[in-house]
DNA sequence: CTGAAAGCGCTTACAG
DNA sequence: CTGAAAGCGCTTACAG
């Protein structure tokens, strides 16, 4: 009669299923059904166990689910960042898009790093994901091999694949990067910068997008490109400004690969007196919600990435449940904004 | 022979210890120890066994582990917002205090709700999670209650509670709001009103501070307060502004309770002339990256976010391992940053 | 240092 | 509609 566990037990001194079985008078099969299938069970009964699972304050044990059922009812998602807005966003359009689904989220940093995305989806791999969301398409090949013998359904974010079977919900980060950048030249610019920090893939497909366009109208120069590995930042935006400028100092308009570093270059500019943009055209990308606010208004490129999220987390719910995505690659496209600094 | 699984195999088809310890020519037991406690196996064996978890592929199932050890090896950590840089780098914080442990986090948005934050916690305690991080001192009573209940260590992020015993790390809100409404005090500010918008409990001790500097120095005036649940953007600042010199025409100095806020007021002033701080002071709460670099610069208050997670996590980690803190109460303080807007 | 047995808490696959 | 049996893939607690 003593409710204490044996000595030799290695139970967990949780209420279990089987507590709450007792409690109702039930089996325990009958107690999952009544807490997981409600309506294959008779009213009355499962009106009892619902009735000790209040009383007991149960609550299940995922691990052992997952270990019965093969379904461990977790998706995991590979951001390259948590501090740029544009990541939270897309975190956001996923979190939206499974809100009722239990399913739980597991969200890696990546941080940018190739290694680190391989060390994260290492140990997740152990949760036995039944879904993973991707940041990019390029991964290392340790990746992609873990990825294709697993099997498990993965949707690239961010940008579109030229491989037509990979699923990816996103948007041409080469032609936002070109059209920004005709943008410019039909304002007249000749002598256009290019600012790239970080330089994760989007950065590089904006930069050929950029060499592109320059190339097209005959502007093409490879001083006007400065490329750095740093993370961008409104410091680092107003220090590049200034390379800029000792670099090349008859620039008449700069691209920034993001908002950040725009807004950085535009304040270093009216700390130096330059006026933008008669003086220096400046634009970025993204549109950050300070971009339409400062003075003067940021022109820059309208990114979908909280739709991205959305759709993405969207289309991988659809492939878990076995259903074909009628089109693998899904383009919500971009948008120019076009207001006062360029 | 045949290596299919017989049709009444409930196996997921994946790699298993059993099948590492087969080809290795162990038991399964001492398959678990190479991987787990390699120090515990002759050379010999430990090599074999780990041969045969490349030649296999084989990745430990995370599920059985933890039934079968009732340890989780997770970490549950709660924040209101994700799009707010303050608790993104508090979770960065996280991450780099526990980046070595083998925890797997799992994060949860609240969106600053105690409904949303019971309904997460509820799933969350489904992973029987080994400790918990958790944003803010107030909580609804059945959150309070499944803490007590489940026996979990919890530690509290971003205040200083009145309760002894209760693990925090952070700084005193309320100190923080009077310290700076002190300092516009001393400026000779008189009509000083306070822009409060979310209205999180953060929110809600800044102003508390707020009243009692502007009751010592006999200035209170409820009119001045501005008090809204909307969240936090550039945009409901600038409104305010507008809002705030239409109640108090002669409103000499604004508190908005966050740095964003206090971003669209000064926007908004620009726009509309209105010299700052001139004409009017404007100050905020947090230190964004933003804030030291824009015209005119910034005054607000510094606070450590960073640092609040990287200790709480390693408090939690310290509580988790049976050590009792030295401190239940870890204050980091806070930093005035007195600059150009005010 | 190594391994056979039992068990973690649930669900599947049957049977009635 | 209900339940007894077996099993998911590991680790614990022993024993040798």
């Amino acid at each position: 009669m003593s409710k204490s566990p044996s000595s030799r037990s290695r139970a967990s001194g949780r209420v279990t299923l089987s507590d709450v079985a007792a409690r109702a008078g039930v089996a325990p099969m009958t107690a999952s059904r009544a807490i997981n299938q409600p309506d294959l069970v008779s009213s009355l009964l499962r009106q009892r166990v619902e009735q000790a699972v209040q009383e007991l304050g149960y609550v299940p044990n995922r691990a052992a689910r997952a270990l019965a059922s093969a379904q461990s009812n977790v998706i995991v998602v590979l951001v390259p960042s948590l501090s740029n807005t544009v990541f939270t966003a897309v975190l956001q359009g996923i979190q939206d898009a499974l809100d009722d689904d239990n399913y739980q989220l597991l969200i890696g940093n990546t941080r940018y790093s190739d290694a680190e995305e391989e060390k994260l989806l290492n140990v997740y791999m152990q949760s036995n994901p039944d879904g993973i969301l991707l940041s990019g398409l390029t991964h290392s090949p340790r990746v992609q091999q873990m990825l294709e013998t697993s099997r498990v359904p993965v949707v690239s974010m961010m940008d579109l694949s030229s491989d037509p079977d990979l699923l990816c919900v996103g948007f041409s980060q080469v032609e936002a990067g070109q059209a920004m950048t005709r943008y410019l030249i039909g304002k007249g610019k000749k002598r256009i910068g290019f600012i790239g920090a970080q330089l994760d893939e989007r950065t590089l497909r904006r930069a050929e997008g950029y060499r592109k366009a320059m190339a097209d109208a005959g502007l093409a120069d490879t001083r006007l490109e400065i490329m750095v590995p740093d993370p961008s930042t409104i410091a680092l935006g107003a220090e590049l400004l200034g390379r800029m400028l000792a670099q090349v100092p008859d620039c008449d308009a700069i691209f920034c690969c993001n908002d950040d570093l725009a807004h950085g270059a535009i304040y270093q500019c009216q700390r130096r007196g330059i006026s933008v943009p008669e003086q220096l055209a400046i634009c970025g990308f993204n549109d950050l919600p300070a971009s339409a606010w400062m003075k003067p208004a940021l022109t820059t490129v309208g990114t979908p990435r909280y739709k991205i999220g959305f759709e993405a987390a969207t289309m991988l719910r659809a492939t878990i449940r076995g259903e074909r995505p009628a089109h693998a690659h899904l383009d919500l496209g971009f948008t120019l904004m076009a207001r006062e600094s360029a």
